[in-house]
RNA sequence: GCCGCCUUAGCUCAGUCGGCAGAGCGAUUCACUCGUAAUGAAUAGGUCGUGGGUUCGAUUCCCACAGGCGGCUCCA
């Protein structure tokens, strides 16, 4: 018999892993365990720290406000929170002093004691916690429950921590918990921070108390909580909405309404190359381009379905042509329309307006559709989570057969053009129904059959992949894509989803070779998702510094002196001739100073030109990281630009291979 | 939708413990004509988010609404 601090004195190991369980470093081990370390940088030791770390806050709370009441404190991706319920929110300036009373607890060096109790014990102990005695009362079906709660009581025995004072033995505060926790609390160091406050519903449901939630962030070192906190700020550098603001893309006016966009002309040229490029493509593949309206009467949405399984988020209706009489009786029946919350309906008629035969077979409808929905006034979000959007929708529909190769050629077109535009990171998730739910519809085989195609592409692709039982949409099985961007965050972009609903519902059919009638499968696919929301990401990804196609201004000509902007004006037209977006700063400030507002404005090549170049014909170059290209013959220089933006090539610095000239400071 | 915070010039933000509203940047004008991230000066610009209330007097205090931000919930 021999304890984790026995076989691992070195004080970075927290806890151990016996036969595969995480368990407190103090917990007793025999020969014949499988004993591994558990170091508080890994993985499993930096939930341990942070979940210790809420527990320290929690603590810090009850000091401070005895009468708060313990809600969960699991971690949480970078950090940790804990719900209290309390009378009054908490404020910024609490925030502060409870960091303080945390320091306090954490250079006491209180250690963690794990004691088992039984349920009735802990009803007793924990009479003032009702939240926690609701906990106990679940505990049979926590292995069920949310993930968060199970990390108060697992599904086994109920254990409580107690926090002792290593001075005097005393207990000062405890908790129900599983653990396992750090052995004291002087391993938090001062690697922690409180971060934000917010509400919460309890256990996740609104139709719960919310309850005062606070959000911390936990590190082993101060330096990697400073590196944390400069992650945040470079994101939030990156913010889209900061950006689109600052480089003047994008808009939500009042006057228009929350969540509804308007581009302004330097964000609008980045969206049309953006949409222009993907649409070529889409030729290119083989689809076909549709236009359908933004609303349509009830009986479309009745029919597809929507307007009963969405109804929350559909915009009210419009009521037209109905007429009254004095009175205000009804004398002529009016229609309601719909703001279309997904351009499917409208494809499906399409595919429907004539007979199809299986030759006709995969149809590939694509429309940059915009929708409209609902979304509730706390949900939206920049252009990542919107009123109206618009989706790079595409509809194939395809005979059951053609769904394993029309689907691989999906994933293989979705990836290709995203690796378009800059981005090569992808996994993919394949969504699936399970076994329990009852809301699938649709044939078990059909769904067996479907799912194992999608399973075959998806593992083609050669992506990492991950299988996620009942995550499925109600009609069918789906395959989404997700990217990471610069900042190493994971985005959902793409989805792939197998429809066996609405040709149902809408009756389609084609004629096979035997003449008999069929029904097809449809395939949804969207492939940016919203157009407003991937280019958000783009933005966030590039930090506003797009690559030379999509920049909003490719080339600023930049005069050293007045004299020199009619030379810099040919040059730039020459340029534009070759449809490069151009332009020279003719405003009165200094050479300096344009610089500066190019750079700001993150054009990608700044073309200088004083008596030097003119003298030469030639002009120079400076890149947005500050190097240059100096002295280089007007034509090769339009080549160039001309070529980098042909090649979708981000262009921060000067070129490799040209020997960039000695600036003129260095003489 | 729920909880909390916020809303002052085009932008970023000071400020008024209730008594005629401030800066920087930006804009305009003038001077300067300069070789790689801010030349100088002058001028214009605000019903202090909207509507009510309290008060001799409200940008300031109270209430409601709208919009934004951080979460929760939701996301076809």
């Amino acid at each position: 018999m021999a304890d984790g601090f026995e076989l691992y004195p070195d004080r970075n190991v927290v806890a151990i892993r016996v036969n595969g369980e995480l368990k407190d470093k103090a917990a007793t081990t025999t020969p014949d365990d499988v004993v591994e370390p558990v170091t508080i940088d890994s993985p499993d030791g930096l939930n341990i720290l942070r979940h210790s770390t809420a527990h320290v806050l929690a603590q810090a709370v009850q000091q401070v406000n005895p009468d708060a009441k313990l809600g969960i404190g699991p971690p949480i991706t970078d950090g940790f929170y804990y719900d209290f319920g309390v009378a009054e929110a908490f404020t910024p300036e609490a925030l502060k002093d409870l960091e303080k009373a945390m320091l306090r607890i954490v250079n006491q060096g209180q250690r963690f004691v794990r004691r088992v109790v039984s349920d009735d014990e802990a009803r007793t102990e924990l009479a003032a916690e009702p939240y926690k005695l609701e906990l106990i009362g679940l505990k049979g079906n926590a292995a069920k429950g949310g993930e968060n709660e199970s990390v108060e009581v697992g599904a086994g025995e109920l254990t409580i921590y107690d926090n002792v004072d290593p001075k005097t033995g005393e207990t000062v505060w405890k908790d129900l918990c599983r653990g396992p926790h750090l052995p004291d609390t002087k391993l938090i160091g001062n690697g922690f921070a409180l971060t934000r406050v917010a509400a919460a519903y309890w256990r996740g449901s609104e139709k719960n108390p919310q309850l005062q939630r606070i959000y911390g962030t936990a590190w082993p070192s101060k330096e990697e909580l400073r590196d944390y906190q400069e992650r945040l700020a470079e994101a939030e550098r990156r913010d889209h909405r900061k950006l689109g603001k600052e480089l003047d893309l994008f808009s939500f006016p009042d006057e228009i309404g929350s969540g509804l966009s308007v581009w302004h002309p330097k964000g609008g040229i980045v969206r049309y190359e953006m949409e222009q490029h993907a649409r070529k493509r889409h030729l290119e593949e083989g689809y076909s381009v549709v236009y359908t309206p933004h609303l349509a009467k009830s009986d479309l949405f009745a029919i597809s379905g929507h307007l009963q399984t969405y109804a929350d988020g559909i915009w009210p209706p419009i009521r037209m042509d109905e007429e009254r009489d004095d009175a205000g009786n009804i004398v002529k029946q009016g229609a309601d329309y719909y703001l279309k919350p997904m351009n499917c309906p409208m494809h499906i008629l399409i595919y429907r307006e004539r007979a199809r035969s299986y030759r006709d077979l995969p149809l590939r409808l694509s429309e940059n559709g915009t929708v409209y929905r609902n979304e509730l006034s706390g949900a939206l979000h920049g252009l990542t989570r919107v009123r109206g959007f618009t989706q790079d929708d595409a509809h194939l529909f395809v005979t059951p057969e053609q769904i394993e190769e029309e689907s691989g050629k999906v994933l293989a077109f979705v990836i290709s053009l995203l690796k378009d535009f800059g981005l090569t990171e992808f996994k993919l998730e394949l969504s699936m129904r399970d076994d329990e739910k009852s809301k699938w519809i649709g044939d078990e085989q059909h769904w067996q059959d479907a799912t194992d195609a999608l399973r075959r592409v998806a593992l083609a692709s050669g992506l990492e992949l991950t299988e996620q039982p009942g995550e499925a949409a109600f009609y069918g099985p789906k395959i989404d894509l997700k990217t990471t961007d610069a900042l190493g965050r994971s985005w959902q972009l793409s989805t792939v989803q197998l429809d066996f609903n609405l040709p149902e519902r809408f009756d389609l059919e084609y004629t096979a070779p035997d003449g008999s009638k069929q029904r097809p499968v449809m395939i949804h696919r969207a492939l940016f998702g919203s157009v407003e929301r991937f280019f958000a990401i783009l933005l966030e990804h590039y930090a506003g510094a797009f690559p030379a196609w999509l920049a909003p201004v490719q080339v600023v000509g930049i005069p050293v002196a007045d004299e020199y902007a009619p030379y810099l004006d040919e040059i730039v037209a020459k340029l534009t001739a070759r449809g490069v977006r151009a332009e020279v700063d003719h405003s009165d400030d200094r050479m300096q100073k344009k610089i500066r507002n190019a750079t700001k404005s993150k054009v990608p090549f700044q073309l200088i030109a004083g008596e030097e170049d003119r003298s030469k014909g030639t002009v120079s170059f400076r890149f947005r990281d500050g190097s240059q290209l100096n002295g280089v013959p007007i034509d090769d220089a339009v080549a160039k630009i001309v070529d980098a933006i042909a090649a979708h090539e981000q262009v921060d610095t000067a070129w490799a291979g040209a020997a960039p000239a000695e600036p003129a400071a260095a003489q």
